[in-house]
DNA sequence: CACGTATATACGTGATAAGGTATATGTAAA
DNA sequence: TTTACATATACCTTATCACGTATATACGTG
């Protein structure tokens, strides 16, 4: 399992991920929010963990399991230069637009 | 191959969009930039294709492949509940190291 | 029309990952 | 210390994906 992107390719994972956007979870509590089995939470929480994107406490008998930055950054880094890229092609429609479209009623977009 | 985060989650694929961003690029230019085998990037950009990453034009017997931004901009909102998380992180760690640190040389950290 | 070039597709194979069932480990409570 | 609860792990099975080799399709040129 070696990247990032391998990680959340699967679905549940990417479930349990937002689930613990909010708060922490407790193993039991994934499943049941989830409606997945004890082993396999047990089982995508430890590829989590190994990958760095949860860790845990121990709370008793409980594991209290909640995100951390790091790997969803990594991400996001590699989205960047991506995102500079699809940012050029809204500039262009938006010009676009601009030469071709009658303004509508328009709210006063920009171009004497 | 359903999501976009499976399409991405194949590095040969990473590297060919990595490879378009700069400019579009023929099948064969690809193969020989990124050392695979001719079927193997025909193969990567079906899926690339079908999943709406990348379009083609046709120049005469070549393809032309270059990249769209949807979906990429799809994996971008997955992230962005995630980001305000991350955020939030480093807002804590900020104050924290405020409170912790002497305020080292410093270029005049805000806190009265 | 024959041939070379560029790309796509078909088919077979191996690897790997996900889920299920069973069981082990560790903690708490009676 | 026996029992109940929470979580982890082992083992097996199945499915899927990525690659390689071979072949098909399509265009252009002599």
């Amino acid at each position: 399992m070696e990247s990032v992107f391998e990680i959340i390719a699967e679905p549940n994972r990417r479930a349990i991920l937002g689930l613990l956007l909010t708060n922490e979870q407790s193993v039991g509590n994934i499943e049941r929010q989830l409606g997945m089995t004890q082993p396999t939470v047990s089982k995508h929480l430890k590829v989590l963990r190994d990958a760095g994107f949860v860790e845990a406490t121990v709370d008793a008998q409980r594991r209290l399991y909640r995100l951390k930055p790091e790997p969803l950054e990594e991400i996001d880094a590699w989205l960047t230069p991506f995102r500079q890229f699809w940012m050029k092609h809204v500039d262009a429609l938006e010009r676009h637009l601009d030469r071709t479209d009658p303004p509508t009623k328009s709210k006063g977009r920009r171009k004497k």
